[in-house]
DNA sequence: AGCTTGACGTGTATCGATACACATGGTAAT
DNA sequence: ATTACCATGTGTATCGATACACGTCAAGCT
C-alpha cells in the first residue's frame, strides 16, 4: 500500500501538504493541490486508519460485544444501533462474546485498548456484572445494555421489566383471571429473574398471593417450554390448571401453547397466555395463535445506547447515565 | 491509559526491556522483570494495539463483512468463522454491508487500511461482483463467499446451487413425479439464479422439459412464497396443479405450504415439496410439516474461508483458490 | 593474561499519519 | 519605502509500540 509519503514525493511536495489535502485543510496552492490529487490516484492511495488513529487518540469506531450474534433477540438492538452510528458518521463493528465470559473479556480488553473509541455492552448473564464492575472505572467510555450492575458507576440501559410483568398480570386480571401462573424464561438471565420478581410484586398488588406458582426453566427455548408445561400437565387434574400462564419470553411460551393444544386446551378460551420479548415475527406458519406478549422497544435501546455512549466519548466529563425503558403490552389472539 | 514508556519509568529500566517482557522475549534479568511487572500491575498497563500493529503491520483481525447480522441464513456461517477463527488465536469482527453497496464500500475500505489482516466479504447481491472486481488485484488479502465474481482472480468459496438442485429435481423424480415446478428465492440473489439454472438443467437431463415451469419471486420471504402460490392457484384449475414444487428457499416453501394447505392440498400426498437452504430449526409449532430439503453446509462454509484466508494471510503468495462445497439432500415429511 | 561469549541493558530508527513552529515570498496598507 | 500580513510551503516532534545495533560487564576458555 502507497504511503502518504510515496504521494509526497510522487507530486514533489512535502507529507504536510498532502495532509492538508487529505483534511480539506488551507495552506495549500491550486496547482499543488491537482498535482497531489492525482498522485493519490494513480498510486490508490488510502490513509492509514491505523496511524491516523495513532496520533489522533481517535477512531471514530465503537464496538458492541454481545452475547451472540445469531439471536433473534438482538435483530432490532441490532437495527438500532446501526442507524443511530451511521447518522452519527461513525462505525460499528461487532463480536459475540459467544456465553463466554472470558472471550467476552478479551474482546472489552481489545477494543478498549486503541481499536475503538467507545464500546456498548449488551449482557445478561449474572457472570457478567463482575466483569463489568471490574472495568468501571477505566476512562474507556462504554455502556452497559440489558444487564443493571448494582452499585458501580457505569451507563446503563434497561428494560423495566418489573413493570412489563405488572402490566402482563394487570391485563390479565382485566380478562378475570386470578389464578396466574408464571413460567420463567432462562434461569442465568438476568432480565427472567426481573420478571420474575415482578410477577411475584404484581400478584402481591392485586391481592392474588394465594394464586403464585411459578415453574423455573433452565433456558428460554421452546423446548424447554413445551416440557415444562407437559410436566405440569402430567402431575396435576386438569381443574389445578390455572387460568392463565405468564411467560417470561415467548419462545418459552411457544412450547408452552404446543403442549397446551396437545392435551386439548383451547387458547384463550380455556387457557390465555402471555408473553414478554415480542422479538420474533409472527409467522405465517405457526400452528400457535398470534401472542399477546409484552413488547420490549429494541431498537429504542439500540439507539438510546449509542446516543449515550457518544455523549461519554465526546466529553468524558458526562456524568454516567441509566436509562431505563419501559415496555408496553401488545394484544393479540392469546387472551 | 498508561504506556510502554510509564511503566518503563515506574520500572526505571527502559522500553525496550519492557517490550521484552511484554513479549516474552529474553534479555531481561530476574531482577528488572519483577520490577516490570509489578509496575505494570500498578499502573493496569495494557499494550496500545494500534501502536503495536502499526510497527508490526499485523493486527491478527480480521473483517467479516455480512449482507446482514440478523438473518438466520447467516447463524452457521458465523458459528464456523468464528470456531476456526478462534482456533488460530484470531480474532474477528463483523460488520453489515445492510444490502447497501456503497456501505459494504465503505466497510471493506476500512478494514483493508491496516485495522485487519483480511477480510470475508460474504455476499449474494449481483451489485457486489463489481464492488469485489474492482478490489481484486490489491494485495489485501480477502475471500468471498457465496457470490461468484467471474473472470476476477479471487478467493472464493462457493455452494454448488447445480448440483443441488439435481439432487432435489434427481429425488422427486424418484418419487414419482414429473411435472416438478420451480419456484425462485428472490431474484436479484446470485445463488437463486443458479438454482434456477440448475433446476433447468436437471429437468432436461430428466427429460421433463416438457414441465419445465417458473415462478419468479422478488424475495424470498414467507410472505412471497404464500402469495405465489395462491395466485397460482387461483389462476388455474386442480388438474393443472403440478406434482410437485421445488422452491428456491425454504423460506419461501413455508409460505408455499400454507398456501397449498388453505387450499385442501395434502402434502405429500397431493404434492410433494422441496425446499433449498435448511437454514432454520424445524420448530415445534410450526403447522406445516417438516422440510424436505437441500441443506448447504454453512458452518463448513464459514470455516473453510477463514481457513483460506489465514493462508493467504501468512503467504500472500498463495495463489487464489476456488472452492465449491456440495450441499446435500436431506429428506423429511413433504415428499 | 587475553579472548570469546552470553546475559543484560540502553539508545535510536521505524511504522504512517497529524500538528505545530517556522521559512519564504508577494501583496496590501501605511 | 517600510511594515504587516497572508498564502504557501518545509521540517521536525509526536502518538505507542517493536526492532536492531550497540555498550557493558562478568564468567569461561585457551
Amino acid at each position: 500500500m502507497a504511503t502518504i509519503y510515496d504521494v509526497a514525493k510522487r507530486a514533489g511536495v512535502s507529507k504536510t501538504l498532502v495532509s492538508r489535502v487529505l483534511n480539506n485543510q488551507s495552506g495549500v496552492g491550486p496547482e499543488s493541490k491537482k498535482r497531489i490529487m492525482a498522485a493519490m490516484q494513480e498510486l490508490q492511495y488510502k490513509p492509514n486508519a491505523l496511524a491516523r488513529s495513532l496520533v489522533l487518540q481517535r477512531t471514530n469506531v465503537i464496538g458492541v460485544i454481545l452475547d451472540s450474534l445469531t439471536e433473534p433477540y438482538f435483530f432490532d438492538v441490532i437495527k438500532g444501533l446501526e442507524d443511530k452510528v451511521k447518522e452519527n458518521q461513525f462505525r460499528v463493528i461487532f463480536c459475540s462474546g459467544r456465553y463466554d465470559r472470558r472471550e467476552k473479556e478479551t474482546y472489552i480488553d481489545f477494543f478498549s485498548n486503541g481499536v475503538t473509541d467507545g464500546a456498548i455492552i449488551y449482557g445478561s448473564d449474572l457472570d457478567d456484572a463482575d466483569l463489568i464492575r471490574k472495568r468501571a472505572e477505566m476512562s474507556f467510555p462504554f455502556v452497559v445494555v440489558e444487564n443493571e450492575v448494582e452499585g458501580a458507576n457505569v451507563n446503563n440501559v434497561l428494560i423495566d421489566d418489573m413493570y412489563g410483568s405488572q402490566l402482563a398480570i394487570d391485563h390479565l386480571v382485566d380478562r378475570g383471571c386470578k389464578n396466574i401462573m408464571h413460567i420463567t424464561g432462562a434461569r442465568r438471565h438476568k432480565a427472567s429473574l426481573r420478571r420474575w420478581q415482578g410477577y411475584l410484586a404484581a400478584m402481591e398488588q392485586q391481592n392474588l398471593s394465594q394464586y403464585i406458582s411459578v415453574i423455573e426453566c433452565e433456558d428460554f427455548g421452546e423446548k424447554e417450554g413445551y416440557q415444562a408445561v407437559k410436566a405440569f400437565l402430567q402431575k396435576h387434574r386438569r381443574e389445578d390448571v390455572p387460568e392463565a400462564i405468564y411467560f417470561g419470553a415467548d419462545n418459552t411460551a411457544f412450547g408452552g401453547m404446543v403442549a397446551l393444544a396437545d392435551a386439548g386446551f383451547r387458547i384463550p378460551e380455556d387457557i390465555r397466555i402471555v408473553g414478554f420479548d415480542d422479538d420474533k415475527p409472527q409467522n405465517l406458519e405457526r400452528k400457535v395463535k398470534k401472542l399477546t406478549t409484552i413488547r420490549q422497544p429494541l431498537y429504542q435501546v439500540g439507539a438510546k445506547a449509542v446516543e449515550i455512549l457518544l455523549q461519554q466519548i465526546h466529553d468524558p466529563e458526562t456524568p454516567r447515565q441509566k436509562i431505563v425503558i419501559k415496555p408496553e403490552l401488545v394484544i393479540r389472539e392469546t387472551t
